[in-house]
RNA sequence: GGGCGCUUAGCUCAGUUGGUUAGAGCAGCUGAUUUACACUCAGCAGGCCGGGGGUUCGAGUCCCUCAGCGCCCA
């Protein structure tokens, strides 16, 4: 035990000494029923760590440590996320390359030193050297993520590391692929998909966001072949050459008429229906709506629904294909002047086709007024800079909108923390209108495992997939032959090609629980389905639903027990942490500042569910705690040097006791309540009071100078179990002090230690407060008494008077020689009165 | 447009099923001071519990309504 106890410097201390005693190592041999298994969030890797990660890592922490000293074997693995197109990003511009999928492997490729310089010429490589590089690139910056963990605390198994992209990883995630494709969950098809045209992949509907944009209604007059007009309002009338219909509301009185005649698109001169379907919204615009191929997702369901040809003319780089206005496809009644000028447009960016429509519309009077400009929600995918387009592409989708209703009672199944989140679940799956399309068109992720038979007339058979053989996996398509084919029959006539996609990042990170527990393996059994999910609220959406998907359909049950959400951590002026904002906190200075406990102290203050904002004062208020439990550990372990303790018999001590059983089921209630910030706040009022009250009270006593032996040693015995049971307490909250004070008298980690029980503070029950709070009050009067008179709290009080009932006088009694050396009492006199009052005479000074 | 959450002391937040005088910490103010702790201790002050209406013997808590903030979904 140190001179000056101080938490300076517990981290390193501690951190060594749990490794080497594997004091957070799982026992695989654990039943099931004796285990805790988290399913931990594997961060993305890109770069940053975040204050977010320590707010959210912390609140698994604490329900980890509460567990395993429960006596549950907790299963708490740690994954990284790397998959996916931050990555790439980082590795094309570190590394000065480009992935061609269409390369071979290169084995000799080294990596040029990075990072190179910005715009310099970049360098293609094939798919698996590209991966190569993401591989290398993520193993660093997980070094720096598994450092922060560590110096926070986190009580992980590191034993049981897993990455998303290792082959172990991949394996499983093709397997699981392959394993809804043989029950027909997941499907490859032909259908308009919304398209990011920088990234040039398709998106899923969970990756979509909408962004208030600025736009321009424009009124446009479409010519009737009958003879008349009709207008119509549209925010895009760059997609006129792709427009197949005109849309009206079948109830509209004003179109009835117009329904099944034919109109001419201005400009192109080409015949499109006027069709009524109920989607079309009288109040908007003219009530009359242009459908094209495709502008938004009510385009998709109009073309769908009503069976509409396909002129589509947006390309997956964003820009206008080439299109024939004397072809079936744009039977144009003037193919001439259509073609010369579509002519013009082809190549062009969607703005560019814009601008250009917009003034041949105006020339030729079919715009009727100004555009009226406004403000509307557009589709972007979350990571990216430009609207999302439709185009039309092959797709693997898993269905999700069949199982609708299953889904829905999966949610209900899961016990939520905070309860209210289940209707962030709920309103995803009610409000799911696409399935959920799992393929990319990028490199870096799982790629899927089947290839295609190519036809001696060289066309590909897409509808007669050849799957790879599961004890193979992983294997990758592009650099792989399947069975029954050499390598040299890629591309050829009567050969193969490989599926060119990646898997969704989702497709794979839903699969966590199986990836960490094993699936497939002894260790599956011991560790699924698991008793908690954390993760944070945005991407219930994502994760935590396709999660929920991937286990319905694998197991045929939820994947876990609980879901507990965190919030997010604002800034100080209460504002979301945006990378584009600049208001991110690194959390590694916080931890060097202020201790890891007291950052923790910080984030299990955070209610579950709770925005919280960064709060370094929270941080000071932790660090307190901290040096409170080291000093008070020091003080009692002193008294207590080799002295006897005996029973608990002093009432004063009993009814410590008492309090203590009750803040015991409270804490224990509150954490299995997965309410932990209710928890730290009980224990920690209970503490400081603890400190300052209680053992203020018998310290004196506990000494042993003047008190009779047998009421020495029930103070010793209370202070011992007291701080014991504190220790304990805190110990999810501030593992570092807690270890550092339990090992000053305890061989075996206070994180291994039995969770405090009631049964250990059996003692001749006496209700909580009948004689600490009495006695309590008198002393906080003599306490004011001194400090209105601005005299030491030494100052020697001359006579006390208490007066009261009867059951009040005699809880004094009980401890009267406890609270006279407290309060420095000469004289205390007892009145019996009907209320309590108590008055302090001071020592005249001499 | 639908849904969810929040609104309590200057600040950050507690306040279980309605039940004494609404709590804590921080900040503020007044003091103490060295045999655990100045990274301390004691004390004081500070609230029309967002507005309005209702139910009730009794409402911060339940119901209705309005307002503001935030989020999710469309």
């Amino acid at each position: 035990m140190p001179e000056r106890p101080s938490v300076d410097g517990l981290e390193t201390t501690w951190l060594g000494a749990w490794e080497d005693e594997g004091v957070y190592r799982f026992d695989r041999s654990t039943p099931r029923a004796g285990v805790y298994s988290i399913d931990t969030p594997p961060p993305t890797v890109s770069g940053s760590l975040h204050i977010g990660h320590v707010f959210s890592y912390t609140h698994t922490d604490l329900l980890a440590r509460f567990w395993r000293m429960r006596g549950r074997e907790v299963f708490y693995p740690m994954g990284w996320d790397d998959n996916g197109l931050p990555t790439e990003r980082r590795v094309e511009n570190y590394f000065g390359v480009r992935c061609d999928p269409s390369l071979p492997y290169d084995p000799s490729f080294t990596a040029p030193e990075g990072p190179v310089p910005a715009g310099a010429q970049k360098r293609s490589i094939s798919r698996r050297n590209f991966v190569e590089l993401c591989v290398a690139l993520t193993a660093r910056d997980e070094v720096a993520f598994k450092d922060l963990w560590r110096h926070l605390g986190v009580s992980i198994d590191w034993s049981l590391e897993y990455a998303t992209i290792a082959p172990s990883t991949q394996a499983i995630s093709q397997r699981a692929f392959l394993d809804l494709l043989a029950r027909a969950e997941v499907y490859s098809a032909v259908a308009p998909t919304l398209w990011d045209v920088d990234f040039r992949t398709a998106v899923s509907q969970a990756e979509l966001e909408d962004r208030e944009r600025p736009g321009a209604y424009h009124r446009v007059a479409f010519a009737l072949e009958a003879g008349g007009t009709i207008e119509i309002e549209t925010t895009r009338p760059e997609l006129i050459p792709s427009c197949v219909a005109i849309v009206t509301h079948p109830d509209d009185e004003r179109y009835r008429d117009l329904v099944g005649q034919s109109a001419l698109t201005p400009l192109f001169a080409v015949p499109v229906p006027v069709v009524a379907h109920p989607l079309a919204d009288p109040e908007k615009g003219t009530g009359a709506a242009m459908v094209c191929t495709f502008g938004d997702l009510t385009d998709v369901t109009w073309w769908r629904e009503l069976d509409l040809p396909t002129r589509a003319l947006i390309g997956r780089d964003g820009r206008f294909a080439p299109a024939d206005f004397a072809s079936p496809a744009f039977p144009s009644r003037d193919p001439e002047v259509a073609q010369a000028h579509y002519d013009t447009l082809a190549g062009l960016t969607v703005p560019q086709v814009r601008a250009s429509v917009v003034e041949a519309l105006t020339t030729s009077g079919a715009l009727l007024e100004e555009p009226r400009a406004i403000t509307h929600p557009v589709k972007f995918y979350e990571k990216g800079e430009r609207p999302l387009e439709i185009v039309t592409s092959r797709q693997w989708f898993v269905r999700t909108l069949a199982h609708r209703a299953e889904l829905l009672a999966r949610g209900e199944e899961i016990q939520w923390h905070p309860e209210y989140m289940r209707h962030r679940y709920r309103s995803w799956v009610e409000g799911l209108n696409v399935d959920w399309n799992i393929s990319r068109q990028r490199f870096f992720g799982v790629p899927f495992p089947v290839w295609y038979p190519v036809g001696s007339d060289g066309v590909v058979d897409y509808d007669r997939p050849i799957l790879a053989d599961p004890a193979k996996l992983p294997i990758d398509p592009s650099s792989d032959a399947p069975p029954g084919y050499r390598e040299d029959q890629r591309h050829q006539p009567g050969g193969f090609v490989g599926d060119p996609d990646v898997m969704d990042t989702w497709a794979t990170s839903s699969l966590t629980p199986q990836i960490a527990g094993g699936w497939g393996t002894e260790l599956f059994e011991h560790v699924f389905p698991m008793d908690v999910r954390p993760q944070a609220h945005e991407i219930i959406r994502t994760w935590l639903f396709s999660t929920v998907v991937r286990s319905h359909f694998l197991h045929g049950e939820v994947p876990w027990a609980h879901a507990a959400i965190s919030g997010w951590v604002l800034d100080p002026d209460r504002k979301k942490m945006s990378k584009s904002v600049g208001n991110v906190v690194t959390p590694m200075p916080l931890i060097e500042r202020h201790g890891a406990d007291a950052v923790r102290y910080w984030a299990a203050s955070g209610r579950p569910g709770a925005d919280t904002a960064i709060d370094e004062a929270q941080m000071k208020i932790g660090r307190r705690l901290a040096i409170k439990l080291l000093n008070v550990s020091k003080f009692v372990l002193g008294l207590l040097e080799d002295a006897p303790t005996g029973p608990v018999t002093e009432p004063i001590d009993r009814d410590l006791l008492s309090g203590l059983a009750e803040l015991v089921e409270e804490a224990t209630r509150s954490f299995e309540e997965y309410d932990y910030a209710r928890a730290l706040e009980r224990v920690e009022g209970r503490f400081w009071a603890f400190c300052d009250d209680y053992v203020e009270l018998v310290k004196l006593r506990a000494y042993g100078e003047s008190a009779a032996p047998a009421s020495v040693e029930s103070a010793r015995a209370t202070l011992a179990l007291a701080l014991s049971i504190y220790t304990r307490l805190l110990a999810p909250f501030l593992p570092f002090a807690a270890e550092e004070a339990w090992r000053w008298w305890h061989e075996e980690s206070v994180h291994r230690a039995p969770w405090p029980s009631t049964d250990e503070l059996a003692h001749e029950a006496i209700p909580a407060g009948s004689v600490l709070a009495p006695v309590s009050e008198v002393l906080e009067a003599v306490r004011r008494a001194k400090s209105e008179a601005k005299v030491s709290q030494r100052t020697p009080v001359a006579g006390c008077e208490v007066a009261g009932p009867a059951d009040y006088l005699a809880a004094i009694t009980a401890a009267r020689g406890d609270l006279v050396a407290a309060g420095s009492i000469e004289e205390l006199e007892l009145v019996e009165a009907s209320e309590a009052r108590v008055v302090v005479r001071l020592a005249t000074p001499s």
